[in-house]
DNA sequence: AATGAATGAGCCTTCATTCAT
DNA sequence: GATGAATGAAGGCTCATTCAT
């Protein structure tokens, strides 16, 4: 795929369009469109439609699940790891949302192709994985099945995309911080009580 | 509109086809294939593609709307509404899992029409205001911010959508009940501690 | 063709709505909802839409023929002719004016089957017959061409189907006299000077 | 709307296509055919069906309004005017068969669009006016309403695009002004006799 | 006679894609 | 690299027609 100048334009204007109308909504033409250039020409650019999904969607997911790989793979307490997981999304939001917002539309735990699913299987399973770490530590509490645990923060974390407001009143770190506090919390081994 | 007998048929079969491909990637005519009629018969139903996905998609926002008002007017301690709200979700997904996760897909949280969009704006204001009764209270804790805490909810329950399975180990009110009690605790008032 | 109780009913909702929207882009339902049925039950009264057609447009195209044919093979002067002609048209024009806008608008004139060419043919011979007939008893000025006359006078009159109301000033009868006036004073031997 | 290369090609193919027809019973695909591309390629000169029509009748439409303004606006007694009225509607014609056709089959005299019916009233009444004109400077005589005068000679007009062929004996010009010379010596004021 | 549902063909329009310039 | 035009396959929707009730 050769990469001319106005590649990173044609794929800023893929994912605004893709995020506004999602990807079967969205027509080349519209993209083309919101970049200034007729239909044909995207196709110096790309030689399929999905191609251009592809180029929205796979720079958010690789960080994503790069920067996962690591933090599972490093040394450390797990709440620590919770922690740096959420800051790991709320950057990737702040600085991409709308590519963001496709893959989780159009991607995330949705019946694709074998690649896409793998990837959403590793990204679940190391957080998964975090989890029991942290329980197997004694510093989670037990009784709560650590699957559903990584799918209710990933669900609230990618749930941002439909909400967050990049010029609202809180920068996106802040906002994965309440949540992962708010996780941690209910994963603490000291019962709480309400009132 | 009128609803001659094999209209339930019709709309089950969009459920289906919509949640499988999208709505913008779905035809008419996978619809009425998965009926059994020619695409043109499926017309003597609705006026209109986006009629099917109406059908589809009221029922389960209308019935979680309607819960959720009558929730949060009741009495009794916000803990409790906040469980009951995450049965209502739970019962919905087992009772028509493909109409939801075409509302979640579709409508929830994105932009759209005036209506969608002051439904789902009600909605997380009604969790909202659960939550921060709560607070006044003193049965949460007060350093999180509201709204957060109930968006973050709500995208683990509808997150829900992308991962449930029917046929799957646990129930979906046991998994609600999960994630119900993982965001009390995380809402509890006496520091928790970790480890 | 049998002809139940609302037949007229519905020749003469298919003449309305024929003639507001034209055959073609009339549908059967149109025609059924003026009439107040459903578009299957339309198919008691006829097999095919064209049968709408030919029921709207048969009486009068065949009376008017009929008229013509008397009128053309009665005795007395051209003049007379021409005035119960024109008195002819727009008395079915009076009576039926629906039905004859149909047929100016589908039929006259046009490219259609060697039926209604073959009818439309004869009357205008008919009509030029009586011209020629006019300038040879020397009652009529022989300088135009008797089937421009002919055409010009059935143009006037057809003509009327696309401004006459019915609840206008004027009835159909006295424009009728008014245009019958014109052509044979246009017609007229005694070369008549302007101003 | 851009007109490229065969613009001109795929309205005459229109035109020919709609007059043979008539605009709702031809499809797109017809006057595709006729240009000899397929029918979405027509998609590439306009963006509805519609706007083949209005390409089709707006020239004839425009220019006879266009001269008919100018003709009146003139000095000079109003029998002349009357004969190029008739002669303005002649060579448009015999330069557009087609497109007059289409134009007198769809819109003249009928209920259409607002614009389109101004067009036609305003035709109406600049022919009305040339009469009246006449009439008071005692060019014509008087007895006779001048807006029947006025629609009997452009019924008679647009009446040539039902029998006038180009390849006839006559050419159009001749026909024009034997109709216009019918309607003026219609007009005339001194009595004409008969016999 | 009327109804409601279904059929199947066809229509307008969109769109991913190609290609010569 | 960009453009304008074309392609061919769908897709949404309409509609004449049929038929069992």
């Amino acid at each position: 795929m050769p990469r001319p100048s106005r590649w990173d334009d044609v794929v800023a204007a893929a994912a605004k369009v893709f995020r506004e109308r999602g990807y079967d909504g969205a027509s080349v033409e519209d993209v083309a469109d919101e970049v200034g250039m007729l239909k044909g020409s995207i196709y110096n650019y790309i030689s399929t439609k999905e191609d251009l999904l592809l180029a929205v969607v796979r720079p958010p997911a690789e960080r994503l699940l790069r920067e996962m790989r690591d933090l599972e793979a490093a040394d450390g307490p797990a709440g620590d790891k919770i922690r740096l997981m959420a800051r790991s999304h709320a950057r990737v939001i702040e600085d991409f949302l709308p590519y963001v917002a496709v893959y989780v539309q159009e991607l995330a735990g949705r019946q694709t192709s074998d690649e896409w699913m793998a990837m959403d299987r590793e990204y679940v399973t190391l957080a998964e994985r975090i989890v029991e770490a942290g329980m197997e530590a004694d510093e989670f509490r037990s009784d709560v099945r650590p699957r559903i645990v990584a799918l209710s923060l990933i669900g609230s974390l990618n749930w941002l995309t439909r909400w967050y407001q990049p010029d609202g009143p809180e920068s996106a770190l802040e906002v994965a911080d309440q949540i992962a506090d708010l996780c941690l919390r209910g994963l603490s081994v000291r019962p709480a009580t309400t009132g």
